[in-house]
DNA sequence: TTACAACTTCAAGTCGACTTGAGGTCAAGG
DNA sequence: CCTTGACCTCAAGTCGACTTGAAGTTGTAA
């Protein structure tokens, strides 16, 4: 199929599927005329990476994640650390959800003054977090979830 | 406190501080000669936007949380609505982490072809919706954003 | 055969979240 | 008094992930 085929049913657009051939997370099969030729199953690629970059995750993590050259690769060390890795930022989600779930239903008009939100939080104990810089871990544009929600 | 000593307790730069300030995000309760002091309190929440970053929020949405200015502001509903976003997030993040243990596992060298796999990864569901010669539609705008998965 | 929609490349632009650098101010200590 | 260094402002730079635009090519339907 041709890359408009695959942006229609990835939902990808066709740029970013350029992009991701040029950073190597994808591959065409070859060229019909000048035109890129991609194989059905890039499709599941293709949705690895939209599933992985809505996670937030970087198109490098992701890439350490494809084995989409067909070659080896297969680090399973890498993939365990990603998994630790994401089961970290999966604590730190499930902690800022709490937080929200008891301010949308907390009477406290600042929820930071709130003892129930802090012990959620872990406020109290802020003399952890000492290790300057959390990961260097950039979001996806925030595009779609911003508004209305 | 000044902008220093926050950036040393709180572990974010002074720059990043500024800038949170900037954007409206904390607040300086005044200035000694030309230099921002601030209130311990705003640890607090110069704690939950670092946690909020490192969890992949953005400043915007994090500022939507919080009740910085004081007044009023605590929207319930959004505060709900964000957190059911992050339970999304949460589950799209669940579901990387586990295909990613299993391919750290499993023995097929490609875990695009591991039916486990895209079970997990909910793969499968992709070869129903194939190549039905599809309208002739044109979409080169800005395709309205997938936002995926 | 021709029109044209869909593709191609490449360069530059955008956005969020900061960082870096230049040039300037000022409070405190020696 | 003078130096120092932590602060100040403002502009520009950086990085990831794309998007946009210009200019050119081509498969295919009419």
């Amino acid at each position: 199929m041709d890359i408009g085929e695959l942006a229609r049913q990835s939902g990808a657009a066709p740029s970013a599927l350029r992009f991701y051939e040029e950073k190597g997370l994808i591959r065409s099969s070859g060229r019909h005329g000048l035109r890129r030729q991609y194989e059905p199953e890039v499709l599941d690629q293709v949705a690895l990476i939209t599933l992985g970059r809505s996670a937030g995750l970087t198109l490098d993590e992701i890439g350490q994640m494809l084995t989409v050259g067909g070659r080896a690769k297969v680090d399973r060390q890498l993939l365990a650390d990603r998994a630790d890795a994401i089961d970290d930022q999966i604590r730190k989600l499930t902690t800022i959800r709490e937080g929200l779930r008891h301010a949308a239903a907390c009477q406290a008009p600042d929820h930071l003054a709130c003892p129930k939100f802090r012990r959620l939080m872990g406020l109290a104990v802020r003399k952890a977090i000492v290790t300057a810089r959390p990961s260097p871990r950039r979001q996806l544009r925030p595009s779609g979830r911003g508004s209305g929600a």
